[in-house]
DNA sequence: CGTAGTTATGTGAACGGTCACATGAACGAC
DNA sequence: GTCGTTCATGTGACCGTTCACATAACTACG
């Protein structure tokens, strides 16, 4: 039915070397000769098999992209950034998502990308669960890894979390909050990790105690769940209680908001809350949610930089971390002040 | 370097066309064959090679998915519970985005994906212009779009989101509301097309008048603008002013909300709002968004139904669109109430 | 125990490109 | 005019599967 290049090659009288050629370096060709196969490519509407093409060279210009389940809005910019990069680049991105953090799961959703031959493989599931099966899995292409706790054995770019946790967790203690709390992401995921890091050292620069945060899935209903433990228990609002609040991420700083507004509670007369992603929605919520918001577009070409150097047998230079940088807004202000420092736009 | 079908062939003693068949129909080879066969492969680690697969047999198991830029609710979630639902059925799914909405980036997306020999091509982002740009563009494979408008050519699958904005419509009327406002999708957007049509018929058939919406762009940022817009021209609050809102999405709700209340106008109270997606916030916004759920997985399954049937050469049954339902939260109440319907959990 | 009928396995040619190398024409230098 | 070079193009093998068909092995049955 459609045509091949040999169909191509007879109607401009050429070899099917000769159209090859015009197909990859059109430069080698003669100009009146690329003419003709070009013009008989379009007559034919001739399409290269993308099949037979990665037969023949060994290289499929596919890679395979790893990520989580939920339609979260950091792995998915992740995902269009890299996805608009690789395309630039010429390659294609097949997806593989896991619906659960298991090894059973990652496994397959590993083999499915395999399995179509990608060039290498980009995880943008930063989990410690997934680099451990993939280190006893033998992965014959380069890995890259959308991670920031930059392990051996990977290329890994990342957004600077361990910088945007400090600069959070700083701005909270320059305005004078002393009780600094931490609600973390999921304990398997790195990022969250990087996140409790650079609250935890922050604090410890300041001289103040870090309490271990406890953790989120960074779920809104999360986030709600944990602040209405924080309510009940009672510490909130009473002496010795935090007077801020640093969330790991955008979504479970509006869950703890909910909670703690439906306590009576007040976001940020009472309590400083910081969020972490800068989502759409962050700057029109009631408090505008101060926050750390990343580069996800550079991450993006960041990741497919290292993807072309891996490709081409660089070892791995660990890229410079693209930024995270403070955002903020109303839901934070002076410790003991009632109202938020900065006006609401 | 990895092995091939022949080696693992010789090493099992027997010919490459018996490995071919143990690992497509296995149940046609004698079962000690297939052991040492599948002895075979496990020692030598043998993967089959996509490309020769696909060369040979004509059939790529890649599936084309088109989407549009943002990392927004409704599309990422469509996303992700299709290529849940094309993994179980063993094909893999390729991405392709496009970042603006034109002819020219969505042919470059498209190409992108036939250059990769997709089986078929799934349109997750219901466009007008997306569809007028594929009817000129002579497509070979089948075409699946998640959308409401069912259009011949192509076979659909959608969320009944008419019958959501009616039932989100008919919920403000039954509070009493007689001037229900609509802040509608891009103009583009087929998704927002069938739920301004649902709004204005479900007006229509109370015999409430229906004042043209304006539109904006999905984004909070532009609920946002157009709340201030509506604050500025001093309709809301005042006699005849709009008492309720039915923002096309949650996002957009959330924008609104934000313009009210920085403007002191209260919702509930003085405005009640329902938006459309149920985001994973909305339940925790305060107040508690009211809104429309539509079930994605469900969504991306008969997506996946579609897809095989059209892949059978089933002329396109327009499947039964899934469900919307309608969720009611404490962004709502009876006209001239102060306090919400809903007490908030 | 020979033979038809089934079942299991083997053979060689596609599939549609790329790769390495061969050939031929054009050109400048001596 | 001959020869080495370069440039443009052609030739045939090969990539790793599946497909259609051929053959061998086994079963059932008179």
């Amino acid at each position: 039915m459609a045509a091949n290049i040999s169909d191509v090659a007879k109607l401009a009288g050429v070899s099917h070397q000769t159209v090859s050629r015009v197909l990859n370096d059109g430069d080698k060709v003669r100009a009146s000769t690329r003419g003709r196969v070009e013009a008989a490519i379009r007559e034919l509407n001739y399409r290269p098999s993308a099949a037979a093409r990665a037969l023949a060279s060994r290289r499929s210009r596919v890679l395979g992209l790893l990520m989580t389940g939920g339609p979260l809005y950091g792995p998915g910019s992740t995902m269009l950034a890299f996805n608009d990069a690789a395309r630039l680049a010429g390659y294609q991105v097949s997806i593989a998502t896991m619906s659960t953090i298991d090894r059973e799961s990652m496994v397959g959703a590993i083999d499915s990308l395999l399995a179509q031959d990608v060039e290498a493989l980009v995880l943008v599931v930063a989990d410690e669960v997934v680099f451990e099966a993939i280190a006893g899995l033998r992965i014959s292409v380069p890995l890259v890894a959308a991670e920031s706790s930059h392990r051996a054995g990977f290329h890994s770019v990342a957004i600077a979390q361990y910088a945007g946790a400090r600069a959070a967790t700083r701005h909270l203690i320059e305005l004078g909050h002393t009780r600094v709390l931490h609600v973390a992401g999921p304990r398997w995921s790195l990022d969250a990790t990087e996140r409790e890091r650079g609250w935890r050292d922050e604090l410890a620069a300041a001289g103040l105690p870090a309490h271990d945060p406890v953790a989120g899935d960074w779920s809104p209903a999360s986030g709600y769940a944990i602040g209405r433990e924080l309510v009940a228990s009672g510490s909130v609002k009473a002496g010795g209680g935090p007077t801020a609040i640093f969330a790991a991420n955008d979504q479970m700083g509006v869950g703890i908001i909910g909670a703690l507004a439906s306590a009576g509670i007040d976001v940020p007369g009472d309590v400083s809350i910081v969020g972490f992603d800068d989502i759409p929605e962050a700057a029109f919520l009631r408090p505008a949610l101060t926050t750390v918001r990343q580069d996800f577009a550079l991450l993006g070409s960041k990741l497919m930089a290292a993807v072309l150097a891996a490709l081409r047998g660089e070892s791995a230079p660990h890229e410079t971390d693209a930024e995270a940088t403070l955002i903020v807004r109303a839901s934070t202000t002076q410790v003991g002040d009632k109202r938020p420092a900065v006006a609401p736009d």
